[in-house]
DNA sequence: CCATCTTTGTGCACGCGTTCACAAAGACAT
DNA sequence: ATGTCTTTGTGAACGCGTGCACAAAGATGG
């Protein structure tokens, strides 16, 4: 029977053994002391519990250049998701294929969720399309939606919504380029350091440091 | 002068309004006690210290359908981003345009970013390729990099990667939707609960309830 | 069957981020 | 000028997650 230690475990994650051991006791994983955990078990057991297990079918909505990037997209498969439709408000889409799948028009959109049992949506259509397409996936039933759009969408308690903005994760990337640029010459006039003029009515009374550090983006 | 308190800023955002004034207070940004903060002011010097209003050359390797998402965003100009170049490993995808802009094969990579002074990457190729891509990258001076592949990359110190996963997203959304369908019928025999057979040899000794809930997901 | 050795599961302490609560600061009216 | 009122900035307390350290459990060998 092929096991692992959780200090092997931890060491291939790159986190603590401890913290990885009680995190398995939560789930209710037990290993076996003096041996380890059961590879094949412990895989199982977690795949259970995160949902892999589970056959689940979504809908895209909004087949633009992002939406079939995700069509094609092939992580999702093998993590227990199914394409079960793509949807787009655009008739000349309508019956085009896309990732071997033909596209199908917004207004098949209630039929397609119900018929198939969809319960999480995807949404990657314009902003201004975004919360009206929100609004007729919770109306037909669906009660999770990941949101590709740059907006906040508004839904009823019970539903879960989880926005992803691209443009985030590269903000993360130039503020600490800008930390380490700004590394050699801190403590400077930092008003106008960056080129940009501040607003002319702009800094009535400026006291604190400029050149510390923000404790408030992600490492 | 239009101003904001922290009282409805951290309504708005849905936050507590001490903690957003401490975050103010180490970026300092001062407000004037009794009103509030210049909101020209206050957007002014949270857009300097984020970064935004420099001008930050990026380039996208991998123009498949995400890669030409990626070149399509619209978001990206607007925070102070700019897309120097489109590259892609085949070359019948060369001199094709992709938002407005001909794509550039593999071959030019390091005299595009050492001509455009890019310090900032971004990965949109296959699993396979993007290692090899990454450290070529980070040979020419990147150090900076977004990977949408699905692989861990390995780069030297100094560098920063910031990796999208997809399907992660949808995991956590199917991960709640599990909870909430599991509801009703807990304290159940839960091994075989799901349709899916445990391994045979596996569950030696299980002790641990089933039900509880893990706390190793992200709200 | 007992001793030893490995690895789990977890109580406890530490550290960090969040929140509370209030003194200080400034605006504004009188 | 002086008092009142609003809102900031921050010291202190609280709560939570992480990591340490060890007892309990079970395997393995003599």
């Amino acid at each position: 029977m092929p096991t692992v230690s959780s200090e092997e475990l931890a060491a291939a994650a790159g986190v603590n053994s401890a913290k990885l051991r009680k995190d398995f006791s939560y789930l209710g994983s037990y290993g076996t002391r003096g041996v380890g955990y059961d590879v094949e078990y412990l895989v199982y057991q977690i795949s259970r519990e995160l949902g892999l297990t589970q056959d689940w079918p979504v809908v895209i909505v909004g087949i633009g250049n992002l939406g079939a990037a995700l069509a094609n997209y092939g992580g999702f498969a093998s993590r227990g998701f199914r394409v079960a439709a793509l949807i787009d408000a655009d008739p000349a889409m309508a019956g085009k294929p896309v990732a071997g799948m033909p596209v199908q028009h917004t207004d098949e959109l209630e039929k397609i969720i119900s018929d198939n049992g969809v319960s999480i949506g995807v949404i990657a259509t314009p902003a201004g399309a975004a919360q009206q397409v929100c609004d007729r996936l919770v109306a037909a039933g669906v009660t999770s939606i990941l949101n590709f759009a740059p907006t906040v969408l508004t839904v009823p308690d019970g539903v879960d919504v989880r926005k992803v903005d691209l443009s985030i994760e590269l903000q993360i990337l130039a503020f600490h380029e800008q930390r380490k640029a700004g590394e050699e010459s801190s403590a400077d006039s930092a008003d106008d350091a960056e080129g940009t003029a501040p607003p002319a009515a702009a800094k009535p009374h400026r006291k604190g440091p400029d050149g510390d550090v923000p404790a408030v983006m992600p490492a």
